[in-house]
Formats: structure tokens, sequence, C-alpha cells
DNA sequence: AGCACGCCGACT
DNA sequence: GTCGGCGTGCTC
């Protein structure tokens, strides 16, 4: 074998036949180039590789590379001369054949890694999350005929085998053992069975992409209402022109609005791009689906993270290939490649699931219109009840706002009334006041069906001993036990523990001395139960519904009137229309008002105010009973009279006066440890190390966190309150530096906190 | 995030 | 005398 012009650089190539030796690596070559490798790992700065002579590589290419001992997938981050030094450069060891990260995409990621203050590595593992897309797609196996086979002696010709080679004489491509099945209407075994007599030549087909059905977008969608025609309008020429703009789509359910911006979308499409849809709980959504189907003719594109890494790899392929012109996801759909991104839609804008709280703490409302802006496309925020930052961002002319009123004209809520608990009491250890009950009596007597709304799943959530006082509380974390009486245990629903109910109290041994204390969904149903034997129930809840399959069908059940009276938690809240629902009755409206969250007020309103919205969607008009002790509280009185503007302008004032967000910004340092005096010792030492420029930096704590024990973890909040447009990072980084963090104590930064105490 | 290296307790 | 617990520190 003849070789010319190797340089002495190169392998003797004493080896070449061998099993592969440990590669020596070649000595540094000041000359070679080099690039930066950013990692799936919290490293904080991307590293430094050689890149060998045969390889040619640019930002965003997906590379393999050692680190330490093993091998890792990482992505190209830069391409200037190396940094470290030289005796510490390896080669690069392959590039993979996925597509390269786009620029945009790579700024985003860099963007969100400084404003999260998390290291960019971590970001970079939500947008590679699925190493198998990574690779060069499976090549798979296929049939055709073997040409003058025999089946050998033995061999049964049976009705089902000759379908199979019918399918196979006449004409046509090679086909996967699944497709030859399915044309011959046989299964799977009748197919291997033939492969194993020798009748069907095996080869192997290039892998062909999965390549979702296209959607169409030239036909017209459906005919508008003025108002609406004009936002859909309005928005089509956005998505077509391309150029940064956020925009509010702002309009109950029923007004249209999935339909103005599914014009948005075809806008996006006709001109060659692609567009993202983000939803809360995309699990949950088949009406969703539904009318996606209904103005594209095609499925969209699903991403959220309950799907099987099958599923996830395609689809990511898809994006990344701009195969997929539609991808509908949850938050973490927003890491997605997609490389002619041109429009994001972010439904339901308030609702809180876009927040991410662990790992990288993340906004994905935020962080859309943050993408948007980089990548110089529009984005619209829809909701019907939108955030007060989103409210406020509008009136400051950050961004527009398009209101849709109403289709039909009527009120965008049913008619809803307070039941003051005060007077209208139910009786002792119920839960449903008389005049609800007679509400619901009425309802059923005419046909038609109840919701009871309860944002509690399980049967009580606290258990305590009638002798001794004592409570039930979970081991690991600052919460009660929750009796769930189907499955006759007691659950934390913040960590996973359950228990079985003790028969005798775990303190003073007193048996049966055990009481279940307020009611849960569960509790409802019993109640309804003996109220209502006649009527047929069915309780909602998520640990009630196993799964998407399992809620469409309770979905289909009470769509279809087998249940007269369904009690569910916040998954019934959204989206859902029921044509016969006329009667909702929410059990406790005062539930989320506790606590003195900062966003109680708005949390429950755009709560209170969705569930309101199932009632009447149909022909029949609807209306809504909600049973307070606080019938003067400012939620309820917006809830009753349909003043919504009226609500947010007051939750505006409050907030700008005590300078909170929007007006306001803060940022949370979560101190956790096991050990819990290495927690207080910690959370103290960030305090004594704190910004002390009073005048613009406030901090507060440190306190127990919301769940001061969580996991088995003590956890200690600092607050750093900011005026809008401070540099908060910086300001973090240089207090976190001030501060020496013991190596059993993780302290995480929450920008933009959602929820605390 | 892994994974190795390293420094103190219960075994053959 | 060794095996192995997991604390701590590095990886271009």
């Amino acid at each position: 074998m003849a070789r010319v012009n190797r340089s002495a650089a190169d392998s003797p190539g004493l080896f070449d036949d061998q099993a592969a030796p440990p590669s020596p690596q070649p000595p540094p070559s000041p000359g070679g180039r080099a690039v930066q490798v950013l990692l799936p790992l919290p490293l904080g700065e991307p590293y430094d590789y050689r890149v060998p002579a045969d390889l040619d590589l640019a930002p965003g290419d997906v590379v393999e590379v050692p680190l330490g001992p093993r091998q890792l997938i990482g992505v190209v981050w830069g391409d200037e001369p190396a940094r470290a030094p030289a005796k510490k450069l390896k080669n690069v060891l392959r590039r993979l054949p996925a597509s390269p990260l786009g620029a945009g995409l790579r700024a985003f990621i860099d963007w969100v890694a400084a404003y999260t203050l998390s290291p960019p590595g971590q970001v970079l593992r939500m947008a590679i999350s699925v190493p198998a897309a990574l690779e060069e797609p499976n090549s798979h196996l296929a049939y055709k005929l073997k040409p003058g086979a025999a089946p050998p002696p033995g061999f049964k010709m049976t009705e089902a085998r000759r379908r199979v080679l019918a399918v196979l004489d006449h004409d046509g491509p090679p086909r996967t053992p699944a497709e030859l099945a399915a044309e011959a209407g046989c299964g799977p075994t009748v197919v291997r069975g033939l492969a194993e007599a020798g009748l069907l030549e095996p080869l192997l087909l290039p892998a062909k992409l999965e390549t979702p059905p296209p959607p169409d977008f030239t036909t017209p969608g459906p005919a508008l209402g003025e108002a609406q025609g004009a936002a859909a309008e309005d928005l089509r020429r956005r998505a077509g022109e391309g150029g940064y703009s956020a925009t509010l789509l702002d309009g109950v359910t029923g007004s249209g609005k999935t339909e103005v911006y599914f014009e948005a979308v075809a806008a996006a499409l006709a001109a060659g791009k692609q567009a993202l849809v983000l939803l809360p709980e995309i699990a949950l959504s088949a009406q969703w689906f539904n009318r996606f189907a209904a103005r594209f003719g095609a499925p969209p594109c699903v991403w959220h993270s309950e799907m099987t890494v099958t599923q996830r790899r395609d689809v990511w392929r898809a994006a990344a290939s701009g195969a997929a012109s539609v991808v509908v996801g949850a938050r973490s759909a927003l890491f997605l490649p997609m490389p002619n991104l041109g429009l994001i839609i972010v439904d339901e804008e308030h609702d809180g699931a876009y927040k991410q709280d662990d790992g990288v703490t993340y906004h994905a409302r935020d962080m859309a219109v943050v993408r948007a802006h980089l990548g110089k496309f529009p984005i619209v925020l829809a909701s019907a009840t939108p955030s007060l930052e989103t409210q406020i961002n509008v009136e400051a002319g950050r961004y527009l706002r398009l209101h849709l009123p109403s289709r039909h004209g009527v009120a965008e809520l049913p008619d809803v009334k307070l039941i003051d608990l005060r007077v209208d009491r139910p009786p002792a250890r119920q839960w449903l006041a008389p005049s609800l009950r007679g509400a619901i009596t009425d309802t059923l007597a005419a046909g038609e069906q109840v919701m009871l709304f309860l944002n509690r799943r399980g049967y009580a959530p606290l258990t305590l001993c009638r002798t001794c006082g004592f409570r039930l509380q979970c081991p690991n974390c600052t919460a009660w036990l929750v009796e769930h009486r189907g499955a006759r245990r007691l659950q934390c629903h913040h960590c996973g523990y359950t228990a079985p109910l003790p028969e005798s109290c775990p303190s003073c041994g007193t048996e049966g001395s055990l009481h279940a204390c307020g009611p849960g969904v569960e509790r409802i149903a019993e109640e309804v139960a003996d109220l209502f034997p006649d009527a047929r129930t069915e309780v909602v809840a998520s640990d009630t519904i196993q799964g998407p399959a399992a809620m469409r069908e309770a979905i289909r059940r009470i769509t279809d009137h087998e249940v007269d009276i369904v009690i569910g938690t916040q998954v019934l809240a959204k989206g859902h229309h029921f044509p016969m629902l006329t009667l909702v009755g929410v059990v406790d409206a005062d539930l989320g008002l506790g606590g003195g969250d900062l966003r109680a007020a708005e949390r429950t309103y755009q709560l209170l105010h969705q569930v309101s919205g199932r009632a009447g969607r149909g022909e029949r008009a609807g209306r809504v009973l909600l049973q307070t002790f606080l019938p003067e509280h400012p939620v309820m009185h917006a809830l009753a009279a349909g003043d919504r503007d009226g609500f947010y302008e007051l939750e505006a004032e409050m907030r700008e006066e005590a300078a909170m967000p929007p007006f306001g910004r803060l940022a949370a340092l979560i101190v956790s440890s096991e050990d819990e005096s290495a927690a207080d010792k910690t959370a103290m030492a960030l305090r004594r190390a704190a910004p002390d420029d009073d005048d613009r930096w406030m901090v507060l704590g440190p306190a127990p966190a919301p769940l001061a024990l969580l996991r088995g973890r003590h956890r200690r909040r600092l607050l750093l309150k900011a005026p809008r447009g401070a540099p908060i990072q910086a300001t973090l980084r240089d207090w976190l530096a001030r501060v020496e963090v013991p190596h059993n104590v993780r302290v995480a930064v929450d920008i933009d906190p959602q929820s605390f105490l």
C-alpha cells in the first residue's frame, strides 16, 4: 500500500489495522487552529480545543470532545486562538451530523445565561437535550422480494404470508417491516417469519427524516368579525414583514384569540418562516390541537417534557432542519433550534407554568420576548387576564395591544355572584352553602351540568389528633400531609412522600382520634354524593387522571354529558368548552389569598376568572357562585362586578406604591443545606455582605423560604429589591463573590421570582 | 455533571 | 495490613 507525503506528525501507520490504542496527542502547535467549545455542563465558560487539520469547524457546529476521562458532546462557541495553556489542549474528536446551532440561538443562550446568572453550559443543555437527535439518523431495515427464492421445506404458505409477498410483488419500493405488515393487514410476526424463511431480502435504507406534514397556510382562515379581522390583519402584516414587535392580544375565551393568532402563523409560514407556539400545559390541550388541525389541515409538531426520547428526537431534528414549520410546546420548546424562526406566540401568557423554578430559573414568556428581539421577529402574547407585567409594558408603550371584544356581544363573564360564607353558612363539617346547594338542585333539574372548583387535591389538607393536637407533617418538608382517602394514604404534595394513614395518633397513641380538617376535592365529592345521590359525579384532579389519554377521556365524558357534577382542581380551569355546563361553584374562592404573596391577588383573580369562564359557553347562560369569607376583597369585588380594568388599576397602584414588580425588580437568593445551621450561617454571611447602597438596593431577609424544609433541605431566602433598570446581575455577582459558601450549602439565584411569602 | 484522587473506619 | 466510605476539586 503506497502512501505518499505523510508528514512526521502523522501516525506512523503502525496501529492502523489494530484495535485503537490510546491515541497519542500530537504535540501542541502554536499555529494550530483552535475553537472554543461550550459543553452542556455548569462550567462557566467554553473550553479550548485544537482542530485537527482534516476538520473544518465553524461556530454552531456540534462536536464531540474529550473532557478528562470521558467524551462529551458540545457546541463550537467561538473560533479564536486558544487561551488555555497549549499542553492542556486536546483535539476535537469529530463533528456530529446535526444541523449547526444558529447564531441567533447561540446569542439567546448567552443572553439567558447572563440574565439568570447560570453557567452558559447549563442553558445549552436545554437546547441539546436529546443527544440522539445529534447523531446520524439510524438507517433502517427494509425488505424486498428475494429473486428466485424458494420456500424451505416444511414452510406453510399461509394466506397472510401470501398477502405480504403480494404487496412486494407489485412493483414499488422496499418497505419496512411495519409498513409491510400494515399494507398486508397482518401482524409483524408474519413478516419476520418470511424473512427468516429466506423469502425476503433485507436491505438498509438510509434513514428517511420524519418530515411532518406541512400545514396548509394558503387556505383562507375562517371569517372573522370586524375587530378580529382588523387584529388578524395587523398581526399578518407584522409576521409577514418580520422585524421585532411585541403585541398583547387581549381577549376572553370565545373572542377568537386563537383564530386571530393562527392568521399570524399563516403569514409567517407564507413568508417562509418557522413559528413557535408556547402553551402552558401542552399535554392537556387536546382541543387546541383540533383547532390547529382544522385551520391548517395537519397537526403541528409537539414538544413537551413528557414525550418519549424517540418522539423528542424526531421533533428536534425536524425543528433544526427547518422541516417543522410550526412547533407547539411547553416552555422548554423555547430552546429548540429553529433556524428560520420568525414568529413566537405565547398563549395564556399570564400563566405561572411559564416560570421554571429548578435548574436554570427562567420565565419563558419574558425569555420568549428576548428571543424575538434578538431574532428580529414579532412575538404575540395572548391572554384574557394578562399579567400585570404585560399590562404595564403596554401602558409604557413597550408592547402594542390588540383588544378583541367578545364576538357575541355578551358580557365577558357569566353572571358572577358571591356567597358570603359568614352569613350563608354550610352545615358543620360540610362545605357547600345552602344557596349553592339550591343552585345545584336547580341546574340538575334543568338537565344541565355543574362544575365545583376547589384547587386542592385529596380528601383533607390537614389531619390532626383531637386528643393531643398533633398534626401529621411531612418529615422532609414544611408541609402538612394530605389525606388521600381513595388511596388510603397520606401524601406530601411537595416531595412525594407517602405513608399509610395511621390508626392511632403517632404522638399520643390514642386510637381513632385522628381528625380530617378542611376539604379537598375528594371530600367535596363525598358531600355531593350524599346530597345528590342520583347525580353522576366525577373528580378531575392531576392525581385521579393519569396521562393525557385519561384527560381526553374525562373531557369527552363531560362534554358528552355523561357526568352531571364534575369536581375539579386547576387542571379543569383551562380552555375546555362544555356546552351543557351552566353553573360553576367555587368552593373556596379565598384559597390563594392567604400568605401575603406579592401576586396572590393577581393570580387569584386570573384563576377565578378562568374558572368562571367555564360556565355558559354554549347556548345557555351561565352563572358562577363564589364562596368567600372576604366578599369585600378587591378580587371578589372585581369578579362580581366584571371590572377587570378596575382591579388591575388598583393592583398596579399598590405595587407602584411599594416599588414592587413590575415597578421595581426583585431577585431572590435561596440558601439551602441539609444542615440547618450551615444554611443559617451562610444566609447571615450573605446578609452582612449585602450591597449597602441603601438608596438603590434593599435587602430583605434572611427569612425561612416558603417551604423552609423541602425534600430534606433547609431553606432560607434573601430578597434583593432594586429599581427598574438597575444592574441587578452585576450587583448579585459581586455580592456572591464576597461570600465564602461552604460545600454543603447551595445558593440558588432566582431573578424575577414569581412566588414567595 | 461525572469521575478520580485522597484520606479515615471495619474487615480478611 | 487492605477495601471502601464519600468529601473536594478538576476537566480545555
